[in-house]
DNA sequence: CATCAGAATTGACATGCATCAAAGCAAGTC
DNA sequence: GACTTGCTTTGATGCATGTCAATTCTGATG
């Protein structure tokens, strides 16, 4: 084992092969040979900064997203001024589906911090997701998880109280932090209390009031966008009460 | 020109080349060969009775369902009973997406009359889609147009008021039986209001109270199930107030 | 035709969340 | 260190919608 000249490591760095996060992300599951191939077709990186928008609606879709580093949302907006916050995504989690039926994106991506994604243009994961069964299968699935993603938010937001969404919330969020190695019970908030009411469908007020009220049960510990866990269990048990009560 | 056979009948209604719903539903766009091929992965018919599941969770997924007659709904439940209707499906629509994720069905699919849908094994229709570009892209575009189809009830649950959803309701109702030959200002509707309350995350009182508002100000007629669109735009202007006021 | 069950409507009242407003807090800038 | 700026917290009040309950309507069934 020797170290790499500084010159490789950019290269290095774009292919999915040697990825730390493929067995997140698209590359999931692809053996070596595909694997290659695949680094072929994630033609470039893209850095975006914090508070700029990966792409916006109505722009031409070319390209899904992968997100290397940072953290994004996502959001539509109403012609009267009106948005919702239709998802956040992490490392890992693939941007722009959303565009694939009008070949038009539907919605604005906008970058939470400083973030960096790997592009993938779309007619090259068709063209090679024809040729490999895994990759097909796995595109497949992650538009499938998608689906069943939102249909679990409209679960939330059609029949849920506020505690209720926000402990799912939380609960959601540390729970994919966890996957990509991060604590169980600590986690920093990269949007805002209005971002989050956005997403849940309530107001930064409701967003505010309802953290402290966790703090005051001592269920959670909350320092600006810190936030630490303390009861896990009870959280669960805000968003699935028993039947018998 | 002459009258089939009666025995060739139900051979004939089986092909999607001779389905008058092809413009809608899956074989959208492809050729007559293309189509042929089709036609014989489209295995089968099922037969659905009102108020029974064509799938319901857990179950192994194995096929997409092309609604060929009938109307359903697809909804989840949770731990504690709460359920949440998630689609409305009607003729040439597709069911059974959130399958493919994780090979189990993720919600209930319920018949809201009797009902007819084509079976569609999935991995047969992977298997052409590997062989026809066409179909692979429409694929896709099935799965995106449902995740901006949920993107946008995402919206209308965070942030819009009962009038708003049910205006919104309405007009996405007859807009997709138009579609369908229907007329543009009279619907029946197939559900009950407490399913279109599970829907649009409200309870059955208030989607009846909301009609019985919007019939006082002259902009619908109910009568049990039979709704008459009298004032379209009035809906269009409840659900997109205009920005100046 | 009488009865019944499920669905829908309507009223009275309760409450969870939104709204409006003020003040506190942290981080950056001059 | 004082001043901004954006974000957050907290309080007081009001309203939209939920909850509970009583009727009415409709279609099915004997």
């Amino acid at each position: 084992m020797y170290a790499y000249p500084l010159m490789d490591i950019p290269a290095i760095k774009v292919a999915c092969s040697n990825c730390n996060l493929r067995e997140l992300c698209l590359p999931m599951g692809l053996n070596s040979d595909e694997l290659t191939k695949l680094d072929n077709i994630v033609s470039a990186r893209r850095r975006i900064k914090r508070g700029t928008a990966l792409f916006s609606v109505g722009d031409p879709f070319t390209s899904l997203y992968a997100v290397r580093s940072g953290f994004f949302k996502t959001c539509i907006t109403t012609p009267d001024g009106r948005d919702q916050v239709t998802g956040f995504q992490m490392t890992g989690e693939i941007i722009g589906l959303d565009g694939i039926v009008n070949d038009r994106h539907a919605c604005d991506a906008v970058a939470l911090e400083d973030a960096e994604v790997c592009v993938m243009p779309f007619d090259q994961v068709e063209a090679l997701s024809r040729e490999f069964t895994t990759l097909q299968s796995h595109v497949h699935k992650i538009l499938s998880r998608e689906i069943v993603r939102d249909h679990s938010v409209m679960l939330l937001l059609g029949s849920m109280r506020a505690e209720e969404r926000l402990a799912a919330f939380l609960l959601n969020l540390v729970q994919r932090l966890h996957a990509r190695g991060f604590s169980q019970s600590e986690l920093v908030l990269r949007m805002t209390r209005e971002e989050i009411g956005s997403y849940l469908g309530m107001k930064l007020e409701t967003v505010s009031r309802t953290f402290s009220k966790f703090v005051d049960e001592g269920i959670i510990e909350v320092k600006q966008r810190h936030v630490r866990i303390m009861n896990t269990s009870a959280l669960r048990t805000i968003v699935t009460p028993s039947d018998r009560d």
